[in-house]
DNA sequence: GGGGGAAGGACCA
DNA sequence: TTCCTGGTCCTTCCCCC
C-alpha cells in the first residue's frame, strides 16, 4: 500500500481513494494515520463510503490489467517505443519558448481569509467556509488538523472539534475578486481568470514597458492606518474604510510587506518598487494587500505549467521565480512529484505510482514504458510534464461548450415529485441559458442514486432548445425511461442534474451579428424579424451534422421537430456532391416529408424571400437582389425555416442551385462581390478589410477595385494582396495600441486562425460555422485604464462614461450604425450588454464576470468559461481509460 | 472500418 | 445525521453506413 493510513487500518487498498490529500499549502507534516484512521472511521458503513470502494477497486482491476500489459511488452517493442519517445522529446526541445513571462497568481485560502477578514476575531480559530456537507475552504490553523477544503463539515467537526464553520458568502467573494483583477488588468489586460481567487497573467510586455517608468509610477502606498487621515492616504488604493494594516492572517508566513516584517507601516509610508519581474509581482501582491488586506502567491514561470507549481512553492503569501533557463526548468522538475502536475490527479497518480513513477525524473525515465501503456494523449501529456514544458500563450476567452444545473437534495422517490424538480432546475437552466443568448441540441439528464451511483442519459435533437418547455420535454422523456427502467421499484434519488449542450452558431445571441450575416443571404428572417434562419454554417461537414439516433425518444422528437434546412435545402432533389456525406437517416425522412410539402412551401417561400430584403442603398441592394434573385432561380423549393443550419457557401450558391454542387464563392457582406473561396479565415480577412475601409473611408473597399470577383484561394495576386491587407491592419492595431490587446504569432494555433478573434473591445463579431468570427472594428483612441479620455473611434466624440464596458457597448452601436449607413440600411439592432453568466456556477467561482477595467465586453458563449485544458495548454485529461472498462 | 452520439469517468476549483 | 457543483476533456462502446 502507498500510504501509512492503509497499513494503519489493515491494509485495505480502497483507502488510498478517500485518505486525506495533503497536497496542499498549509498541510505538510500532519499525522496522516491518526487523520486518516477518524476520516475512515467517519465514513466508513457510508453509502459513499460504499461507493468510493467500488471504485477503487474498478480503478486496481485497471492497474492489474496495466501490469499484466506491462508483463507482455517485449524488449523490441520498448526498443521501437523508446525511439518514438526520443523523437517526440527532441522535436518538443524545439519547440521550447523560454521568452515569455507567465505568472500564476492564488490568493491564500481565499473564501476563509475574506472571513476572517470581516470577522476579526475567527482569526486565531480553526475555521472552515461551507456547510455540514461540504467545506469549500478551511484556513491554515484548520488545515493543521488536516481540515481541507472538499471534505464533507462533519469529518472536519470530528479531526478538529473547535473548527467553526462559517456559509459561504459569495456575493462577498466576488466583490473581493473584482478589486483583486482590477489589479490584475494593471499588468496583463488580457490575463485569464481560473476563477475568483486564481488568475494567469503574462507579464512579459509588461515589464518590457516596466524598465522605462520613473520611480513615481513603481510607488506604491501603504494602506492608512486608523490613526491616519485621508489625506494622508494615496488615493489610487485608498481602502474603503479604516482597518487595521495588514491582517497577518497566517502567522508563520513571509510578508509581502517589503521592509514591514508583516508589522504596521507608518502612515504615508510608500514602497518604490524595482523593474525586475521579481519586484513586479511583488508589488501586484503589495497592492492586492493594500487593497483587500488579503494575502496572494504567486508562481513565475516560462510557462502556465510550471508557473501553476511555483505559486504553490512559497504559499501562503509569498512568490518564487523559476529563472528562464532549460537547466534551471529541467533541475524543477527533476524532483516534482506528479500529483504536484496540474491534471494528474489521484487516479493517474495511483496508477503512475503503481510503475514506480512518483516524480517527473520517473516520468521522463520510464516514458517508453508510458508510451506503451497509455493513451497517445496521456503519454504525451507525460513527456511535455517531463520535460517542463507547458503553454506560453494565455488565452484570451473559450466558448463555453455546455451549461447545466444540478442539485443534490436528501432523497427522492416519488415520480411526481421528481418530474417536478426536474421542471425546476429546467426552468433555472433555461433562465442562464436565455442570459447568455444559448440555444442547444443535446439535453443531458444527470442521476445519482441514494448509492451515490451516477448515471447520464442524453438526447440529441436536430434542432436547438433553449427554453423550459423545450428543455422540459426531453429532460422529463429520459428521467421516465429511467424511472420505467427501475419500475416497479422507485428511483431513489439524491441528485438531479440537466445540461445543454451542443451549441448551435451563436447567432441567437448576437443580433447584430445575425443580422450583418443576414446580408450574406437572400432576405430570410424569422417571424420575430431577428433572422434566426440565417444561422450560416460553412462548414461542409455540418451537413451531416444531425446527430439523431432513432430510438423511440428520437423517433418522438424527430415527429416533433421543424423541418431542418439541411434536409430541405439538400434533400428535395436528392442531389449529393462528391465532397457530401451522405444523407442520414433523419435528412432522408426530411427530404421526403418535404417532396410532399414542396409545391406550396415554395411559392410562398419566393414570396417571403423577396419581402424581406432589406432596403438597403444601391449597391447594397444591387449585391442583395442578384444574390437572391439566383437564390430564388435555383432553389425553387428551399424552404428557410428559423431553426435550420445551412452552410454558407450553400446558401451563396449564387450561380448553383441549392441541391446541386456547393458553390466555392462567398458573399461579402460588406461589399457584396463574391469572394471565391470557402477558407473562412481567408474570407474572414477579406470582411475584416473591407469592415475597417468601410469604417474609415465610407464607400470605399480597398481590397479591390474591380467588380469582378475575388478569388483568394487561387489568384496569388489577390491573396497576396490580402495578407498585405492583413498585416498592414495588424501593423496598425499594434500602433493604436499602447496596452497591445492584439497578440501576434503566440503558440496559439487557434489564434493564428482567428486572430481577428482575440481582440475583445473593438471587434464585432460575425457568426459562421457554429463559431463567431470576428469582424475587425477601429481601435479605440485612448482606452486605457490610465487616461481614462475615450473617444469613439467611429463618431469621433469623447465619452463622458470612463467605464470601458460602456464605452465598448457605445462604440458597438456607432459601428453598427457606421456599417449599415455603409450598407444603405435603416435598421437598427439590438446589441448584446456584456453577457450574464451563469449565477450558480459563477457563485462558486467557476465562471467569470466581465473584466471591466480592461474595456473587454465578452460577446458570447461564457463571457470567460474556464479554458479547455488544451487551449490553457496544461494538459489534455489524464484519463487512463485504457484500462479503465 | 470509420464516423459520431451516448455514456461514463477523471480532473479542476 | 451528514461527502457539492459546474465545467471540460478523454475514452470506450455501439450503431449505422
Amino acid at each position: 500500500m502507498e500510504n501509512g493510513a492503509a497499513s494503519s487500518t489493515g491494509g485495505e487498498g480502497f483507502l488510498s481513494r478517500m485518505a486525506l490529500n495533503d497536497n496542499k499549502a498549509g498541510m505538510e507534516g500532519l499525522d496522516r494515520d491518526k487523520i486518516n484512521k477518524i476520516i475512515m472511521e467517519s465514513s466508513k458503513g457510508s453509502r459513499f463510503y460504499e461507493n468510493e470502494l467500488k471504485r477503487e477497486q474498478q480503478v486496481n482491476q485497471r492497474i492489474e490489467k496495466m501490469m499484466q500489459q506491462k508483463a507482455q511488452i517485449t524488449e523490441q517493442q520498448l526498443k521501437k517505443a523508446h525511439a518514438q519517445v526520443e523523437r517526440l522529446a527532441s522535436e518538443l526541445e524545439m519547440s521550447r519558448d523560454l521568452s515569455r513571462v507567465i505568472v500564476h497568481v492564488d490568493m491564500d485560502a481565499f473564501y476563509a481569509a475574506v472571513e476572517m477578514r470581516d470577522c476579526p476575531e475567527l482569526k486565531d480559530k480553526p475555521m472552515a467556509v461551507g456547510s455540514m456537507s461540504m467545506l469549500s475552504t478551511s484556513n491554515y490553523h484548520a488545515r493543521k488538523y488536516g481540515v481541507r477544503a472538499a471534505m464533507p463539515g462533519f469529518i472536519g467537526k470530528k479531526l478538529c472539534p473547535s473548527l467553526v464553520i462559517v456559509p459561504t458568502n459569495f456575493d462577498k467573494y466576488r466583490a473581493v475578486s473584482g478589486e483583486i483583477r482590477r489589479i490584475f488588468a494593471d499588468y496583463d489586460p488580457h490575463f485569464q481568470p481560473m476563477s475568483l481567487d486564481e488568475a494567469y497573467l503574462d507579464f512579459t510586455d509588461h515589464l518590457e514597458q516596466r524598465q522605462s517608468w520613473p520611480d513615481s509610477s513603481r510607488t506604491h502606498y501603504y494602506r492608512a492606518s486608523s490613526t491616519t487621515t485621508g489625506e494622508e492616504q494615496l488615493p489610487q488604493e485608498a481602502a474603503p474604510e479604516d482597518k487595521d494594516l495588514s491582517p497577518v492572517l497566517f502567522d508563520d508566513s513571509p510578508s509581502s510587506l517589503p521592509g514591514s516584517d508583516g508589522v504596521s507601516a507608518a502612515a504615508g509610508a510608500f514602497e518604490v518598487f524595482g523593474t525586475s519581474v521579481e519586484e513586479a509581482v511583488r508589488e501586484m501582491r503589495f497592492r492586492i494587500e493594500q487593497k483587500t488586506m488579503l494575502t496572494a502567491s504567486a508562481g513565475i514561470a516560462p510557462n502556465t505549467m510550471l508557473a501553476k507549481v511555483c505559486s504553490d512553492k512559497n504559499k501562503p503569501n509569498g512568490q518564487y521565480r523559476l529563472p528562464s533557463t532549460r537547466e534551471a526548468v529541467m533541475d524543477f522538475v527533476q524532483n516534482l512529484p506528479v500529483r504536484k502536475v496540474s491534471g494528474i490527479g489521484k487516479v493517474s497518480e495511483k496508477m503512475l505510482n503503481a510503475l514506480g513513477v512518483s516524480s517527473c525524473s520517473h516520468l521522463r525515465q520510464q516514458m517508453a514504458l508510458l508510451s506503451l501503456l497509455f493513451s497517445e494523449a496521456s503519454w504525451h501529456h507525460f513527456m511535455q510534464v517531463s520535460l517542463g514544458l507547458g503553454s506560453t500563450y494565455i488565452p484570451r476567452y473559450e466558448e463555453r461548450k455546455s451549461m447545466s444545473t444540478e442539485r443534490t437534495f436528501k432523497e427522492l422517490s416519488k415520480v411526481e415529485e421528481q418530474m417536478s424538480f426536474c421542471r425546476e432546475l429546467c426552468e433555472d437552466l433555461a433562465e442562464d441559458m436565455k442570459k447568455e443568448g444559448l440555444k442547444g441540441k443535446t439535453v443531458t439528464l444527470k442521476l445519482k442514486n441514494v448509492n451515490f451511483e451516477v448515471k447520464t442519459r442524453a438526447l440529441t435533437l436536430p434542432y436547438a432548445v433553449a427554453t423550459v418547455d423545450e428543455i422540459f420535454a426531453v429532460a422529463k422523456d429520459l428521467l421516465k425511461t429511467e424511472i420505467d427502467n427501475e419500475s416497479p421499484q422507485p428511483l431513489r434519488l439524491r441528485l438531479m442534474g440537466v445540461r445543454i449542450s451542443a451549441f448551435v452558431s451563436s447567432d441567437d445571441k448576437k443580433p447584430l451579428q445575425r443580422s450583418i450575416i443576414g446580408f450574406l443571404q437572400p432576405g430570410k428572417t424569422d417571424s420575430s424579424g431577428s433572422p434566426q434562419g440565417m444561422i450560416q454554417k460553412l462548414d461542409k461537414k455540418h451537413l451531416s451534422d444531425h446527430p439523431f439516433q432513432a430510438g423511440p425518444l428520437a423517433q418522438k422528437y424527430q415527429r416533433q421537430e421543424e423541418v431542418p434546412m439541411w434536409s430541405k435545402q439538400r434533400g428535395l432533389e436528392g442531389v449529393q456532391t462528391g465532397e457530401e456525406p451522405k444523407q442520414s437517416f433523419f435528412q432522408r425522412a426530411h427530404a421526403k416529408r418535404l417532396q410532399l410539402q414542396a409545391g406550396n412551401a415554395d411559392t410562398q417561400e419566393e414570396e417571403q424571400n423577396a419581402s424581406v430584403i432589406p432596403s438597403t442603398g444601391a449597391d447594397a441592394q444591387q449585391g442583395v437582389e442578384s444574390s437572391t434573385k439566383a437564390h430564388k432561380n435555383n432553389c425553387a423549393a428551399s424552404d428557410l425555416s428559423e431553426k435550420d443550419s445551412v452552410s454558407l457557401p450553400e446558401a451563396q450558391a449564387s450561380t448553383s442551385g441549392c441541391g446541386g454542387k456547393v458553390s466555392e464563392s462567398l458573399t461579402c457582406p460588406v461589399c457584396f462581390r463574391q469572394v471565391k473561396t470557402t477558407d473562412l479565415t481567408v474570407f474572414n480577412t477579406h470582411i475584416d478589410q473591407c469592415l475597417s475601409d468601410a469604417s474609415s473611408k465610407p464607400n470605399q473597399c480597398t481590397v479591390s477595385d474591380s467588380e469582378s470577383d475575388l478569388d483568394l484561394e487561387n489568384d496569388p495576386k489577390e491573396c497576396e494582396m490580402v495578407n498585405k491587407c492583413t498585416r498592414e491592419c495588424e501593423v496598425e492595431v499594434e500602433k493604436a495600441e499602447s496596452s497591445k490587446e492584439l497578440e501576434v504569432n503566440r503558440k496559439d494555433p487557434k489564434k493564428d486562425q482567428h486572430s481577428s478573434k482575440k481582440q475583445p473591445g473593438k471587434s464585432m463579431v460575425l457568426l459562421i460555422n457554429g463559431d463567431s468570427e470576428t469582424v475587425t472594428s477601429p481601435q479605440p483612441q485612448s482606452c486605457n485604464d490610465k487616461g481614462r479620455v475615450l473617444i469613439c473611434p467611429v463618431c469621433q466624440l469623447t465619452q463622458d462614461s470612463n467605464d470601458l464596458i460602456v464605452f465598448n457597448h457605445h462604440v458597438d452601436l456607432c459601428l453598427n450604425q457606421e456599417v449599415l449607413h455603409e450598407l444603405g440600411g435603416q435598421i437598427s439592432f439590438p446589441i448584446n450588454p456584456p453577457s450574464v453568466i451563469n449565477s450558480k456556477a459563477r457563485d462558486r467561482g467557476r465562471l467569470l464576470p466581465v473584466q471591466a477595467s480592461t474595456g473587454k465586453t465578452k460577446r458570447r458563449g461564457s463571457p470567460s468559461s474556464p479554458p479547455s485544458k488544451k487551449a490553457k495548454g496544461l494538459c489534455p485529461r489524464n484519463t487512463i481509460d485504457k484500462f479503465f472498462r
